[in-house]
DNA sequence: CCCTGAATTGACAAGCGTTCTCAATTGTCC
DNA sequence: GGACAATTGAGAACGCTTGTCAATTCAGGG
């Protein structure tokens, strides 16, 4: 029970959140064919509408997973719901038409620099931060 | 019928909104009582605690009247929950403990530049932003 | 190719914050 | 004081999100 025994110092076989599942890979495929934030339930009936059956908890967890590895946008509608969706992998902020809904990511080097300065400032660590513009784009405005 | 019946041409006696009952008066003291950001049930929470009693819902009615007022702040906190603070009536951002709740005004002239120049650049109008810091205080980080 | 075990899923229940309902109460104005 | 709208409170209802847990699926070794 010694020798022969193999070795078993990996305790994971596997990682969790790293299997690419027909669920997971439906997820993707609806997060690509729409430009705009969108909610869970939102995306979870678009699945539905392509004839991919998913669960609508496994849609909020692909969700948490691809937020937690960076590659979905996650931002809270003004009633608190969350909306998502995907994104490049570079950090910036959005400037959402209120009326249509049209979304342009923004960078803003500057702004980083400067909240955390801010919060160097007064101790705090640990730092993010949200930041969305909402105005009336030209194509609404008229 | 006709001669003795009063003028019913003003349709409303009083606007609603406006009347200053104990509950509102008793909300109003609470939101002067603490300087950070607070949920709706922790103030009904320490509305219980002055003896005063106010029915939850109504909390969340002052709240909101307050709000449409310009009288608090609302924000939203990382998870969704709506949270409340008495406000000065300057534009400002709050850094705001996760951990605590304690938070810190900051003002940034730079922002409000870079936000209306992004928004320029890309054709929209009649802009709002909101920017928050999150972090954890000196205190709480130990 | 089959076996084993962990990762993953789905249906459902549960949790939580918020809003709605409606009868009872309160404040305002005549 | 009286009438009537505004307001309140208790609880139900609601919508989003997360937890539960048995069943299923995937990866890798034998």
């Amino acid at each position: 029970m010694t020798s022969t025994e193999p070795d078993r110092t990996t305790v994971a076989p596997g990682v969790p959140g790293t299997r690419p599942t027909r669920q997971r890979r439906a997820v993707g495929e609806v997060l690509a064919s729409f430009d705009d934030f969108r909610s869970a339930q939102e995306i979870h009936t678009l699945l539905g509408q392509r004839g991919e059956s998913v669960g609508l908890a496994t849609v909020y967890r692909t969700l948490q997973l691809l937020a937690d590895a960076g590659e979905v946008d996650v931002l809270r509608s003004e009633d608190g719901e969350a909306i998502y969706r995907r994104c490049s992998s570079t950090h910036h902020h959005h400037l959402v038409c209120r009326s249509c809904g049209a979304t342009v990511e923004v960078e803003g080097p500057a702004v980083e620099r400067w909240t955390s300065a801010i919060a160097d400032e007064h101790g705090y660590v640990d730092i993010s931060h949200t930041l969305e513009i909402f105005g009336t784009c030209r194509a609404c405005a008229g």
